[in-house]
DNA sequence: TAGTATGTTGGCGC
DNA sequence: AGCGCCAACATACT
């Protein structure tokens, strides 16, 4: 699931429940998990430390040890890096456990495993590849229309997947794309380069607007990945083929764009700009 | 039952 | 360089 607005809410979470926490002691039953070293050597550099800050860029989040080191994970498509709490429910497909004092124990689960972990060095953190070669958060830093309208004039690609570019603003996803879209009233299919200055201006304002809403949306309880059991379905029309668009009735659509279900309004969000 | 869809990203090939 | 496709993997749904 997890886009800018469960990563949010995932360090949120840590930051609850992780900070000062001391590692004891390291599981990492699935090796593909945890790169940049042997489970050994990982294991060493982890046991004994305190956990002292929790952060996050894009769709990356981390936490940083009191030796400076940072673990640094991304969650892919179904991961999850939460803290359990002695007698607290288990999760199921558990890929890497760290036990922490307090009868704690900061757990990565994915059922798809295609969710990293990383344990970066002192200072090195930033220049992690996959760090280095993110834009701005597209919460905390983001775009000016006049950016985006730049950015737009370099590229053929549809409007959505600009804004799914991970090195251009960081954090949006499938999701967000087409839910921000929606609010600016604006086709996903749009070639980028079609829109103008105040469309891009619309959807520059829209972005942090939308994200805020979505971690307020989501973070009340446990947090729930979309389309996992029991989750709900806060989205104005992701998954809702058929159903009345909430603004004007018309039915939503779905289409592929860029090999990614995408759904729109045809009627709040013409082709044709 | 087999085929298809599911939030992400990196790598490969044109 | 830019862009499209596909793999990585597990599960649910049609």
């Amino acid at each position: 699931m997890p886009e800018l607005p469960e990563v949010e809410i995932t360090v949120a979470r840590l930051r609850e429940r992780a900070l000062g926490r001391t590692i004891l002691a390291v599981e990492a039953p699935d090796a593909r998990i945890l790169q940049g070293g042997s489970p050994t050597e990982l294991t060493e550099r982890l046991v004994g430390r305190q956990i002292t800050s929790a952060g996050r860029k894009g769709k990356y989040l981390w936490l940083k040890l009191a030796d400076g080191q940072s673990l640094v994970g991304h969650l892919r498509m179904t991961g999850k890096l939460v803290v359990r709490e002695a007698g607290e429910e288990t999760i199921p497909y558990v890929r890497f456990r760290a036990g922490l004092d307090g009868g704690r124990a900061l757990v990565f689960a994915d059922p798809r495993r295609f969710g990293r972990l990383w344990l970066a060095a002192p200072g090195e953190r930033e220049h992690l590849p996959e760090l280095a070669r993110l834009g701005p958060d597209a919460l905390e830093e983001p775009l000016t229309g006049e950016q985006w309208h730049a950015a737009a004039q370099r590229t053929q690609r549809p409007v959505k997947l600009l804004l799914m570019e991970q090195s251009l603003t960081s954090g949006l996803g499938n999701i967000c794309a087409a839910e921000i879209l929606f609010r600016a009233g604006i086709a996903p299919r749009r070639a980028a380069q079609s829109l103008s200055r105040a469309e891009w201006d619309r959807i520059a304002a829209i972005i942090p607007e939308y994200l805020r809403w979505a971690i307020a949306a989501q973070s009340h309880g446990d947090l729930k990945l979309i389309g996992e059991h029991g989750a709900e379905n806060v989205f104005a029309l992701y998954r809702r083929a058929g159903q009345p668009c909430p603004q004007c009735g018309t039915p939503v659509q779905r289409a592929v764009i860029g090999q990614r279900g995408t759904y729109f309004c045809p009627r709040c969000q013409p082709e044709a700009g």
